[in-house]
RNA sequence: GCCGCCUUAGCUCAGUUGGUUAGAGCGCUGGCUUGUGGAGCCAGAGGUCCUUGGUUCGAGACCAAGAGGCGGUACCA
């Protein structure tokens, strides 16, 4: 054993990471596509694109545990070779705010720009989530009022119809964080930071509301509750006065944003907070209104959170609704593919003053994995023509024929691998190739070429029984003059379904 | 992090009470067929039975630990 183990080549095992996935073809074109319509949004609204780097300073993502000078479980990180920490970055924003920073007097204010890209996170994956994924995002920095966060939500909406998807089929949902703080405030829970665990877990709380229900909400609001595994999770400790407010916010919202708003004015009380929260939902509700965008594409929900810690503002999410109607004849949810909302902390932490930002953000793969579901995306690209070489003196012409099929927008390619015409066949077949183009030194000399519809033959072929039959038969396949052999091919492929 | 299930060929899996050379289907490669993709027939390649340790005359099978995968839950900037 020790003999064969030495004699052994030593062959690397062929695997990834886990949680890192090959993209295949069709993905990518799709992804590719989803990402081009939102980025024509963003740049006809006149943001300017930007792209960061995959590494940034761990200190300038703003991860570190408080008692270690390592950076937080969770970010991929590495030490450069003078000793400074740098990680894989998570999310798009944090190295925006970097650069905002850093670019601070050169920009002009406010700075709005868009960047996809790939984003790193280092837990462990889960159905739909990888460790690493894209995400594309749109910012707007140096913007304090509402006007920035309603042109953020305007711009989501329009990213969902940029997907291809019809009004009736989303809905931008919008809250604001400030609300929650004013219902938590006449609840006894500071709006300090003290307080800012206890605000943290009622908003993991709320956010799972979907899941859990109105029960299992109301036990994580309480003292906690205990999930079937038997992990126990600890609650936010609120009292039951609290508990029925924060319950009774968020089932607050109707489907009409005018509502809403008259019954958050009720809500609100006296705290400040809340009522400055509520402002901001009126001016965003104006804008809205005066370009036209209806209840049915955005629309103020009280359930909304985003588990995030870092928002201060008006937050949203963009949701898709499916086909399938509820009893009451309403749209199901299907959940979120992407979401934003204002963050005004997260550039000043660089510097000393204020600097405040909004933006949105959305996951490609998740957002396109659901289009599919829905049945939303486009048909991909076409299996080239296949021109197969059957004699190798005549390469140059099948290049050149290749030329001509280009030139027309026709997507083509010549056979350059080894083997007989059976492989060349089968590579066409596995290309899923609709025309195989066939062209030997008796055609050359003719001034023809032969064409093969794969798809019409392969239907040909069930009726056929023997082999003889198969061969001899050469199903759906005419020879043309080389004259026009173009507009022969473009006639089969017309001819698919 | 916690809980559960799983791990034998590229894929899906079988493998009897613990017994000699570990199998099947599909897939792959080649041939029948150097001018034709299907079907068919023939041949072939491909294995650290996840790893390590233990029990045993003997382990793919039994035991222990570890690793990996899947699912749930928690966390998620």
């Amino acid at each position: 054993m020790a003999k064969n183990k030495k004699n052994k080549p030593f062959r690397p095992k062929a695997r990834r990471p886990r949680g890192f996935e090959d993209r295949s073809a069709e993905m990518l074109r799709a992804e590719a596509r989803l990402i081009e319509a939102a980025f024509s949004v963003y740049d006809i609204h006149g943001f300017e694109p930007l792209q960061t780097p995959a590494f940034e300073f761990a200190d300038a993502l703003g991860k570190f545990l408080p008692d270690d000078d390592r950076p937080n479980t969770g970010v991929f990180a590495l030490q450069d070779d003078d000793e400074q920490w740098m990680s894989l970055r998570y999310d798009l924003t944090a190295p925006l705010a970097r650069f905002v920073a850093e670019n601070y007097d050169a920009l002009a204010k406010p700075y709005r720009r868009y960047q996809a890209g790939s984003v790193f996170r280092n837990e462990k994956p889960g159905p739909g989530r990888f460790r690493e994924f894209t995400q594309c995002d749109a910012d707007s920095v140096g913007a304090a009022g509402a006007a920035a966060d309603a042109e953020m939500i305007m711009l989501a909406a329009e990213v969902m119809r940029a997907a291809g998807l019809k009004d009736g089929q989303y809905a931008i949902r919008v809250n604001n964080r400030k609300l929650l703080d004013g219902i938590l405030e006449s609840s006894g829970v500071p709006n300090t930071a003290e307080g800012a665990e206890q605000r943290l877990q009622v908003l993991r709380a709320i956010d799972k509301l979907d899941r859990l229900g109105a029960a299992g909400v109301e036990a994580l609001l309480g003292e906690g509750r205990e999930d079937d595994s038997g992990d126990y999770t600890d609650g936010a400790k609120l009292n039951a006065a609290g508990i029925k407010a924060v319950l009774g916010f968020t089932t607050a919202s109707t489907d009409n944003r005018a509502d809403t708003i008259r019954t958050l004015e009720g809500l609100m009380g006296t705290s400040e907070r809340g009522l400055d929260g509520v402002k901001e939902l009126v001016q965003i509700d104006t804008i809205l209104n005066a370009v036209g965008f209806g209840n049915d594409r955005v629309a103020y929900d009280t359930s909304i959170v985003r588990g995030l810690g870092y928002y201060t503002g008006p937050v949203f999410e963009a949701e898709l609704l499916t086909e399938i109607k509820d009893r009451k004849g309403r749209p199901v949810r299907i959940g979120s593919v992407g979401g934003g909302g204002r963050y005004d902390d997260l550039v000043s932490r660089f510097r000393g003053q204020a600097v405040p930002a909004t933006g949105f953000s959305f996951g490609v793969s998740r957002f396109l994995t659901a289009l599919e579901r829905m049945d939303a995306l486009e048909s991909s690209v076409k299996p080239p023509v296949v021109i197969c070489a059957f004699d190798k003196a005549l390469m140059g012409e099948y290049f050149k024929m290749a030329g001509e099929l280009h030139a027309e927008g026709i997507r083509a390619e010549v056979f350059v691998g080894a083997g007989n015409v059976t492989k060349q066949m089968k590579y066409a077949d596995r290309r899923n190739a609709q025309v195989a183009v066939l062209m030997g030194s008796d055609e050359m000399a003719a001034g023809e070429v032969t064409l093969k519809d794969l798809y019409e033959g392969a239907k040909a072929a069930a009726a056929i029984e023997s082999n003889e039959e198969w061969k001899s038969s050469r199903p759906a396949q005419e020879t043309v003059s080389r004259a026009n052999w173009v507009s022969a091919v473009r006639a089969m492929l017309a001819n698919a379904s």
